[in-house]
DNA sequence: CCGCATAAAAATATCGATATTTATTGACAT
DNA sequence: ATGTCAATAAATATCGATATTTTTATGCGG
């Protein structure tokens, strides 16, 4: 009774469809900060055993998107002000680092990986594919810095930085600036090869966003 | 029948006692790098389910020291004189980072903690409790920063580091240097408050480390 | 002798059932 | 009322047994 292999919306195993699932619900809230994360509960919500979620939520730790403690189960990672503020100076420092050394590694190879990433984006504004297109633009600028770790790192904080922006809009997604200038910014200085610029460019799109959503996270 | 609560060495659950085991026999070689770990095997050698010991394998996948691939298991994480220096750089920036905020925001509950680690550092000098009290005192460096995700990137980068130090070490774990007094430098200028000589010293001392292990790194 | 399909073996992933532990409730004495 | 203790309920952690998948071994034309 083969499950027609289907190449395109697999879910191979079910520990990774609860991985993404579960991992989804927490980026955008449906799964709030601090949120126990009862075995049964979630057992129900997702149709499966308990051993595949247990691995998912195990999983999740990597992400700092679950909390585990030990003989008291899981809870959704906590939320604060502070915690914002850290992952946005980390980021900072680490994107800051990555972008540097992808633009002196520059290869046209990787010139045109930006080119098309950023196409994309541009393309896709508005659409709800747009923040898949939008991380890989951002991941794109690091990726030629050839450092699986730093971009690890940097994957992590994007994705911990963007459940703040969901926490944030409580519905009003909306920012007075101009993202799309912005992207164009780093996007324009990194494939000239001007690494000052381009991080420059980077890190005050990134301070602006904090700005905005600190003001906007009253609430915590 | 209580197990008369042992506060001092509690293994309370199966997962973190197999956490710990694996970890360590991970961090020391004995489980050598790209090793396929078999959940029989492990299950037989750690005398415990598949359950917690999956679920173990899945939490030191946040520490990069085990890999999951779906449908086929866990392997140690591979090593390779590449990501032994990705490990340098990443260490480097971080805990400079991490240090330089440690001394701008210097207490003297601080000062006196880091007085007392590198005290026992120091006595412990070729005990087997030596690594420990070396972690600690590097950590404490680090603690004053106020910045748990860093920090625990830090301890994330440190393990994976000596882990390193145990496989370039076939044996001839010494080395020709001075440590004590490079520790004796770092120690000096943090608590003096001196930024600049603090973060020279301790970046100086991964540079060495980082130099003398990639020499004894042939094999890989 | 080399692929290539296929059968057999091994290992992973998952389930359902329990044992253990933690959290909750309610009675009772202070 | 309030704090403690036991009894109950709920939830976590773990086990042992299967179903599924991957890997290895086997045999058979080309």
């Amino acid at each position: 009774m083969n499950m027609m292999d289907d190449t395109g919306g697999r879910e191979t195993s079910a520990t990774r469809a609860a991985y993404l699932s579960l991992r989804k619900m927490i980026l955008v809230g449906d799964l709030p900060p601090g949120q126990k994360l009862k075995i049964e509960q979630l057992r129900a919500m997702l149709k499966m055993g308990a051993s595949p979620i247990r691995e998912a939520l195990s999983l999740l730790t990597s992400d700092m998107l679950v909390e585990r403690i030990d003989q008291r189960g899981f809870r959704a990672a906590p939320a604060s002000i502070a915690n914002f503020e850290e992952i946005l100076t980390l980021r900072s420092a680490l994107e800051d680092m990555a972008l540097r050394q992808s633009i002196a590694q520059a290869t046209s190879e990787w010139e045109e990986l930006l080119v098309l990433s950023h196409h994309k984006m541009k393309r896709l504004a508005g659409a709800d594919t747009f923040e898949d297109a939008h991380k890989t633009f951002h991941m794109t600028l690091l990726r030629n810095a050839e450092s699986p770790m730093l971009e690890r790192y940097c994957s992590q904080l994007y994705d911990l930085n963007i459940r703040y922006r969901y926490l944030a809009a409580g519905g009003a997604g909306y920012q007075s600036r101009d993202i799309a200038a912005e992207h164009e910014d780093i996007f324009d200085a990194a494939v000239r090869g001007d690494a000052e610029s381009a991080s420059a460019a980077l890190l005050s799109h990134y301070r602006l966003t904090g700005e905005y959503l600190t003001t906007q996270l009253g609430a915590l």
